[in-house]
DNA sequence: ATACCGACCTGTCAGC
DNA sequence: TGCTGACAGGTCGGTA
């Protein structure tokens, strides 16, 4: 479903709703698809912790963790000597931290209610607040992910919103592959998606199918500028709500209102009136105006 | 090392 | 009213 404005957008809703709140329990169901650590290590990590921060890297939410009620009494039955305890110091605060990491892959949504609302079909964790409210992870297709970490969680890649131009140019000089797949490959820059990649092509003017190669340092300067303008005003309006997306409160996005290719085929080119083109790359539809991109 | 392609899932919608 | 096939915002891992 969501691409980096998208889950921009649900990371500050959800930052704004449980930020300073604290997982009492945690409920976790019987498919094992969407999780990425064992379902035992998810609920130990989340239980009893406070959630102190709430951000996105890339296309995942990261849910900064700390305090662990577990551990500080397992450190209160280990009283420790002064030496001892200094050598540990490090290593007892790290502990207490943790990060739970969520990727919403295609149809994932994070639901914020009431315990007593309907537990919807496809729920595959409740985190029980002590709030006394639900924080609840519900993804049909399944391609989302659900894992925790001890902290410094990184997918790799850069930055689109904050990689300079220079190290972007780098990114792409000497690939032979499509520039679409190039701007699609999280490794190299992520947060990037099916949409954003279509209407960053279409800003700079260059078609999908081109060889990142073959782009000259001018082409890459026009698409670093795009990507960065897309994905900014993407953000400003709440992404874009295609079919079902909603924020964490519920709200549309509006940025489907400014697509200037994606999902257009057949209709006219916003500037040249041209008909839009679609075509499949790497399985996965492009859609490009065949007069304003070269 | 790189680059395609199908697989992973469920839901929806158009066409018959 | 069904049935079938295409398609969907994303990764992965296997194969060429």
């Amino acid at each position: 479903m969501p691409e980096l404005p998208e889950v921009e957008t649900i990371a500050r809703g959800l930052a704004k709703r449980v930020v300073g709140d604290r997982i009492e329990s945690v409920w976790i169901g019987s498919r094992p698809q969407p999780l990425r650590s064992p379902a035992e290590d998810i609920a130990s990590t989340l239980e009893g912790r406070r959630i102190v921060r709430v951000h996105r890297t890339g296309k995942y939410i990261v849910f900064d963790l700390e305090g662990n009620p577990a551990l500080r009494s397992w450190r209160m039955a280990h009283k420790r000597t002064p030496a001892k305890r200094e050598a540990g110091a490090d290593r007892s605060v790290r502990r207490t931290q943790a990060q739970w990491i969520v990727h919403l892959g295609m149809t994932g949504r994070l639901v914020v209610c009431e315990p007593a609302a309907e537990v919807a079909k496809h729920t595959h964790l409740i985190a029980r607040l002590a709030s006394g409210r639900d924080l609840r992870f519900v993804d049909p297709r399944m391609f989302g992910k659900i894992s925790v970490h001890e902290s410094g969680f990184d997918p790799g890649g850069a930055e689109p919103l904050e990689i300079g131009k220079e190290q972007f140019l780098a990114l792409f000089r000497g690939r032979k592959t499509p520039i679409k797949s190039a701007l699609l490959n999280q490794k190299l820059l992520r947060g990037v998606g099916n949409i954003y990649a279509d209407e960053s092509l279409f800003r700079a003017g260059i078609r999908p199918r081109r060889r990142a190669a073959t782009l000259t340092r001018d082409d890459l300067r026009r698409l670093h500028r795009a990507v960065q303008q897309v994905l900014r005003e993407a953000i400003a309006l709440g992404g874009s709500s295609i079919s079902d997306y909603v924020d964490a409160d519920g709200e549309e996005g509006f940025f489907q209102l400014q697509h200037r290719v994606y999902g257009r085929e057949g209709e006219p080119c916003l500037v040249c009136k041209t008909v839009v083109k679609r075509v499949v790359l790497s399985g996965r539809s492009s859609h490009y105006c065949p007069r304003c991109q070269k």
